[in-house]
DNA sequence: GGTGAAATGCCTGTGGG
DNA sequence: CCCACAGGCATTTCACC
């Protein structure tokens, strides 16, 4: 499975076999194919395209965070001492299975994330225990998400 | 498919079920079976009851936007007039495809998004055009991510 | 909760247009 | 790039433990 670093092109019937299955990873492709009049076959050699070219890269089940009685979600800027190596603090944040996601941006925060918690103590806890005591974070600024609107990929 | 309001309990097999369907939502009931020693049967009654439940959201698969050409995510803070109706402006981002989330939050930003474009320029026709022009849009600021380390779901 | 077996239906390779 | 078909499995349901 070669990832091409390309752009891939796509028609539309490949756009509405990705539709089908971003919206659900399992439906039968074989129900796909009535529904857009094409074989079943067809729909499998596509696929596979679609994947060796790199565009679809896996599928996932999406588990509602709430029923396991996560509610708070905030992102923290992260402002690092200048000779700190961002690698190092990283590797840190991957351990923390409550971080979803990190980014390297650009403006005033060195790192960006993204946070699952529990409630407000559980946050605070992170922040106290886990994300302030790694080395070299200086200090942090935090947004909670009172409520989120829009949550999808790209679309096709 | 009524969704409980509750914390979901779940044991370790349903850990275990759930942890290689997040990973690959197309994997075989069966060999999920094979591999954590129990039957297929045995899964398919668990995953109805954790959907009926409301852990499980869906499935989906996930495209890789950069094969899209898409290479540049931001994220952009909000700050809207004091008499404007967040939720219209909440209606017209929803109108834009390369906005792929959209937060409330707390903080100076009324509303926080994330974003996908194709590069810096499709990023500032976005926000010149589509998103300043939005009725009650003051000011933005503009994040972006140069790299992004971590992505995943809360850990199960 | 779990199992095993049976019916149904899907996946996927091949041959051919 | 598409289809039809067939063999091998997976899915799903049911009775039962």
């Amino acid at each position: 499975m070669k990832l091409k670093n390309e752009i891939v092109q796509i028609d539309g019937i490949d756009k509405k076999i990705l539709r089908f299955l971003m919206a659900d990873a399992r439906k039968p492709i074989l129900e796909i194919a009535r529904q857009i009049g094409i074989s079943g076959a067809a729909i499998h050699q596509r696929l596979r395209k679609l994947e060796s070219s790199g565009l679809i890269s896996g599928s996932k089940f999406i588990i509602n965070p709430k029923a396991l009685g996560y509610n708070t979600m905030a992102f923290i800027g992260i402002f690092l001492d200048k000779a700190m190596s961002n690698p190092d603090a990283v590797r840190q944040l991957k351990q923390i299975p409550e971080v979803l996601e990190c980014h390297y941006t650009t403006g005033n925060w060195s790192i960006f994330i993204k946070i699952l918690c529990q409630d407000n103590e559980h946050l605070m806890n992170l922040l106290n225990k886990e994300i302030q005591t790694i080395k070299g974070v200086q200090r942090t600024e935090t947004f909670i998400s009172l409520n989120q609107q829009i949550e999808r990929q790209i679309k096709v």
